[in-house]
DNA sequence: TCTCACACCTTTGAAGTGG
DNA sequence: CCACTTCAAAGGTGTGAGA
């Protein structure tokens, strides 16, 4: 494979589509409720890419790295260090979005939804989970690889990094707002919603 | 009691297995020719109706998600 | 801090019906 | 073939108890 000198100047771009929502949600400390089983996260990681040669083939891959180098603690009111990272994390486990591969043009053509991404506290765990330790915080990675001409192996083309999905693992949420958030937002809470049945709501 | 039988839709999802590899030969092409759909139905143990009806369902749920995708953004 | 069973929801998807 | 529907199973929510 030798690169031409079009492809030079063909740069690859990548955005989050529901930023907004991110941002809502980080406005307030994200947190991200992690199992044994694995969780789902909320807000979903969704990307549009640009840039990509429609028809080469292409593997997108998420990874979630720790975004300092602290634990933290929750005070009651907010979100403060509670001391320097005890052990270094392990290496996070690559998501490979069940799409891949797939060509330029399909990754190009709609949103890349990573829906069913989960993460989980058990480091022993065999699934496809990514492991996180609880109360550290973390920030979401996108990668874009392309396959070299009927190879088995890619290279990665770009990287980048959504700094609005910096999140805090926990076991149990701790931020009342955020539980109320993840409430509002998620489908999948609606029965804890006012006025649902679920909900014991204020009576008057 | 049992004159009170109602005919319940006993819910079969395909193995993963077999769902994989129809999901490997939609992606390749989205319709199946009848040769081909036989030995699929060999291979994957499902009747040739159920392989003719996935790729049906399987198309409509494709254009129905990119209709979607274009309603929005 | 963490885990687990609930109740309560949604989503899923093969099969049904008609065009 | 397509368009839509049917309708339980599968499975994702936060809860609140008990470690």
């Amino acid at each position: 494979y030798r690169p031409q000198i079009s492809e030079t100047h063909r740069p690859v771009t990548c955005k989050l589509q529901n930023a907004d929502l991110w941002q809502v949600f980080n406005r307030h400390t994200t947190e991200m409720v992690i199992t044994k089983a694995g969780r789902r996260m909320f807000p979903i990681i969704e990307a549009k890419l640009e840039g990509l040669y429609p028809e080469r083939s292409y593997a997108v891959v998420v990874d979630i790295v720790p975004a300092d180098q602290y634990h933290w603690k929750f005070t009651g009111t907010e979100w403060r260090i509670g001391g320097p990272r005890c052990e270094p994390p392990m290496p996070s486990r690559l998501y490979v979005h069940q799409e891949s591969p797939s060509s330029g043009l399909h990754w190009m053509q709609d949103v890349i939804s990573f829906g069913k991404l989960k993460i989980t506290n058990d480091k022993a765990t065999a699934g496809h989970e990514i492991v996180l330790d609880s109360l550290h915080k973390y920030v979401v990675r996108l990668h874009v690889a392309c396959f070299h001409h009927a190879s088995d192996y890619a290279e990665v083309v770009h990287t980048c990094v959504f700094n609005e999905t910096s999140f805090i693992a926990v076991t149990a949420y701790q931020n009342n707002q955020m539980t109320q958030l993840k409430i509002e937002h998620n489908p999948f809470a609606k029965g804890f919603r006012e006025g649902s049945a679920g909900r014991p709501s204020s009576r008057r | 009691d049992a004159g009170n039988m109602k005919k319940r839709k006993p819910r079969a999802l395909f193995t993963r297995q077999q769902v994989i590899e129809l999901e490997r030969r939609f992606k390749a092409q989205r319709y199946v020719s009848a040769p081909e759909r036989q030995e699929l139905s060999a291979r994957l143990k499902l009747t040739e109706t159920q392989i003719k009806i996935w790729f049906q369902n399987r198309r409509y749920k494709w254009k129905r998600s990119s209709m979607e995708a274009a309603a929005n953004g």
